[in-house]
DNA sequence: ATCCCATAAGTAAACGTTTACACAAGAAAT
DNA sequence: ATTTCTTGTGTAAACGTTTACTTATGGGAT
């Protein structure tokens, strides 16, 4: 019962293989009579297609692949439901690969196994390979179409998914001087990523641009982990020239920033204001301070492009024009800011 | 410098293609020399071994396919991480496909392209489908190992891996009796699913076993969806024999009973105990209320048994014995239960 | 009557691996 | 001196499809 082949069709309905395949794939001429006789057969057999051998000949898989870490991480929601989307909406499979959390090794077993033909495209979020690693695992020039999210890596020519972090932090304080603010300081993260770097950019740019001085200890660098927030937050709150409105560099932070100030017995936002940044790694703990103002990353647009871009580019056949594409981020307004009480 | 097969690495090294192949399996022997041209000859043409040809001749892909619904869904955190941690620690490729809501066609598609030798064995949680359906799709016969999470289909002889919804409810309502309770209501979900009723019937098992009596208007029936809770809850604290505690079929469900709760103007839990069971469909909206107290399943042993299990089959080569596991829950104490203030 | 085209069905060559088998040479054991 | 074992290499047959090519038949247009 197990395995049936194409060959136990021909045989069974006295047929040969190509007038199976014929029938099997609704593809060139074969008569009623002889196509009910195989169709008899595959119900009777419980035939099913082996994609191995198919894919072999036809040199493709009709399927994308994705691989992120950490596919449980409540961040990938937007980003998921816009592959899903995208998925339902096309004709290829779908299939995701997921490894916890910075274990490259894993990640370049999966790029590497998917990049041997196992689908047509692949798409990566993010990433903590270098050029060499990846070039490793899957060659640009190959047959496998290559989409990048969040990852501008240099020596590998393929499409890119960007997205503005300069500007988005940019925004966000000029948001919080439209709010009267003046006295902005920033939380920042881990300096060794560009994220980061581009965020705090950002903030730096703004405050030059507007004639906003960058006061004494307003600089804060997290150390550790994101609940380091709460402490770079008193040290704010310390501060002579306290600030009235705090940036941070991502949600996690913001929300240690806010439950430090209201230990500190102030009011948000009254007292003072708060921003983050929509980068929502999985917090252990239930937040529950007031919703958080925040810049929001348009990750459902990001998932469900990368996709559909890709699927474009596989219908077309030849994919030589890679595509780069850098995406706004878009202020949220919720309950962590207010203009300064003073 | 695409699709370099292994027959342009052995005109390039000089050696046969069984050589070749030795060299990269690293299986029979060869000799340093030939072994260290044919590495090169890999390192200058970037070759990748093709997937499809590879696993057409072993029949085997050392993959394992998952296959759930709204793999966004915060729901899935423990059962995905149960996944990944098992991915993680064994050999095998662990691959994801997510199909949107209730659309059994996509879930058939991936279920059927799956089947087809794409991976060597599929989990698959719930289910819309139907035992014919399921069979159209997936022989249990054939060469793919199955594993059913959470769905007790008949006609399809495979693993399958059960939560005791029974025995949750019918160990909710005995908690809530040792705090004191006897006035305890239900609020019962779709009566058209297979948990629901499960619940259901623990809830009545238990009231029945203990002498406790349902009493008018203590069993509430869902209409709509969760938000529905909230107009059951109403009814509940509208009645003259007002319960002391409610048992819910799912924390959406509670979630909204205790919104209703405090809308009314009653405290939770000093005036009104409510428990939810595991069930964290999407909330689209922040729930603000206490931590609810509620019946844990264990979901995150129960995905990395299915992974580790169907792994252990593989290696064994046959799986003529199918597992089938009934997992008991357990209770989470939180904010929403107390003792009945009489 | 001839030619061409649409329909129908079969034969055989791919696709890129793995692997059973054959063969050889040298070393070790008889 | 013969056998046996280990190491090393090559040849060719699979694996299960798709598809280019070939052949045949019956009609419609010339």
């Amino acid at each position: 019962m197990s395995n049936v082949t194409i060959k136990d069709l021909a045989k069974l309905s006295g047929v040969s293989l190509a007038t199976v395949s014929r029938v099997i794939n609704q593809k060139g001429y074969v008569s009623q009579e002889l196509s009910a006789k195989v169709l008899r057969a595959v119900e009777e057999t419980g035939y099913r297609p082996n994609q191995a051998a198919r894919s072999l000949v036809q040199r493709r898989t009709d399927s994308i692949g994705v691989i992120v870490h950490n596919l449980h991480d409540p961040f990938f929601y937007d980003l998921l439901r816009g592959f899903e989307q995208a998925a339902a909406e096309i004709s290829y499979n779908v299939l995701f690969a997921s490894v916890l959390g910075g274990d490259t090794k894993s990640k370049e077993k999966y790029l590497q196994y998917l990049s041997g033909g196992v689908v047509d495209a692949v798409v990566m979020y993010g990433s903590y390979m270098s050029d060499e690693e990846m070039l490793r695992c899957a060659s640009p020039s190959s047959s496998v179409d290559y989409m990048l999210i969040e990852n501008d890596i240099q020596g590998f020519k393929c499409n890119k998914l960007l997205i503005n972090n300069v500007q988005g932090a940019y925004s966000a304080v000029e948001y919080l001087m439209g709010k009267g603010h003046t006295d902005i300081a920033h939380i920042c993260g881990n300096p060794n990523k560009k994220v980061t770097i581009d965020r705090l950019n950002g903030y730096l740019a703004a405050m030059r641009d507007k004639g906003l001085e960058v006061q004494d200890g307003y600089l804060q660098q997290l150390s550790a982990d994101y609940r380091n927030g709460y402490a770079r937050m008193k040290s704010l709150l310390a501060l002579k020239n306290r600030p009235t409105a705090v940036f941070c560099s991502d949600d996690a932070i913001a929300s240690y920033a806010v439950r430090a100030a209201l230990d500190a017995g102030l009011r948000v936002p009254e007292d003072i204001s708060i921003m983050g940044f929509d980068f929502q790694t999985n917090l252990p703990e239930r937040y529950r301070g007031p919703d958080l103002t925040t810049v929001k990353q348009p990750l459902y647009q990001i998932g469900f492009d990368s996709i559909t871009l890709l699927a474009g580019q596989l219908k077309k056949g030849r994919f030589d024009q890679p595509e780069r594409k850098v995406y706004d981020t878009q202020i949220v307004e919720q309950e962590t800011v207010c203009g300064p009480c003073r």
